[in-house]
DNA sequence: GATAGTGACATACGATACGTACGTCAACTG
DNA sequence: CAGTTGACGTACGTATCGTATGTCACTATC
């Protein structure tokens, strides 16, 4: 219909995208089946081929899809925050708060893992953990933070939330837990401030 | 040979296992062929299916057993400890050490989590978090730690430390970065140290 | 503007691997 | 000693991935 041959081929592209991210974030990678998810699309396998390679180059373009997502939602609450601290409370806060949600818990934290190996080295992606490290910089610069070494600081907070996500959301009672894990968590961000420290309160 | 039914019995479970945790641990779950890797120990699929019901069930199996594994190993090391607060820290930083390990890697935090869902929600598995709570209990009850929520404490804790263990084992110099996760990481523990905080040394 | 060529996508095929249904033979029971 | 149980092997069906090949529309060049 309307559009030359690239803005097809971009449209198909797009489709083919949304139609996996769809099935991955649902029934999971090895349990989506291609032929189906396509064909929910109305195409085939062969475009897929054409497009991504294979299955993995096809979830590495989703995953990075996601990612460029959550870095650029992160940047936007941390732009909002009155001051620094708060925006780094708050972009953690929403880093879990985002690895609740299903589609990114099972693509981010499970199967992109376990097909792609290890998210932060692959080059181009992990925009998103990236963000986190230049508040933490920010900070250290302010003389806001303790003396660090900000990237493996970076990464530490990092496996702590997703793993608190993961913890949530298996939990039996979400709501529940989701309150424990992030109280817990912002008690342990505030011992990382530099001078007095806040009595923490449990409750 | 020697051996009543379900001494020969168990004698064959034990071989199926052995077998699928070095095949789950090299090539992984998904590229273990099940026919070649029961071949190795001169076995069918067939008996695998009689004892573990399917390939999920026997990765459950295996990871039951390292889950096991670890929790000794981590409590042999917390005994040996002089102090409890020691304890602690040998006890993480021996978690992470352990997570380097390629078998332990693979298994436990790629393919576990992926196939079978969080780990943490299993009933009678995750005995080695189960562990290192306890120590925290310890510490909690002797005054030496600050107040707070000690389940979702190791929780995150858990997740910084197998975090860490994971970059650190893509990573480009593996030593290097070891230093600095581990280094890090203990930095992270003592700040949550009841009273005098000990003024944290980068290098 | 006609024709040759490129490339986006479909189709057909082969290979692999899982799960099941069934068969068999050794070991336990009475 | 005979019947039965059950541990394990064998044969088969099916699903899915990757490749190799085909085709048709669009583009570029003369």
């Amino acid at each position: 219909m309307a559009g030359t041959r690239k803005e097809k081929m971009a449209e198909t592209r797009s489709r083919l995208l949304q139609a996996a991210r769809k099935a991955f974030g649902t029934v999971g990678y090895t349990d989506a089946s291609m032929d189906d998810f396509t064909a929910a699309v109305g195409l085939t396998r062969g475009a897929l081929y054409h497009h991504f390679g294979d299955k993995q180059g096809l979830l590495r373009a989703v995953v990075e899809q996601i990612d460029t997502e959550m870095a650029e939602r992160l940047s936007q609450i941390s732009r909002r925050a009155p001051t620094r601290w708060q925006g780094l409370v708050d972009e953690w806060t929403a880093y879990i708060e985002m690895a609740l949600e299903p589609e990114i818990q099972r693509i981010m934290f499970r199967d992109g893992p376990a097909v792609l190996g290890d998210v932060s080295q692959w080059a181009s992606t992990d925009n998103c953990v990236t963000t986190l490290k230049k508040s933490l910089d920010d900070l250290k610069a302010d003389g806001l933070l303790i003396e660090l070494d900000t990237e493996a600081a970076a990464r530490l907070i990092n496996g702590a939330a997703s793993h608190a996500a993961t913890w949530i959301a298996a939990s039996a009672d979400p709501q529940a837990t989701s309150m424990r894990a992030v109280s817990s968590f912002r008690q342990l961000l505030n011992r990382l401030r530099e001078g007095d420290i806040q009595p923490t309160r449990t409750k």
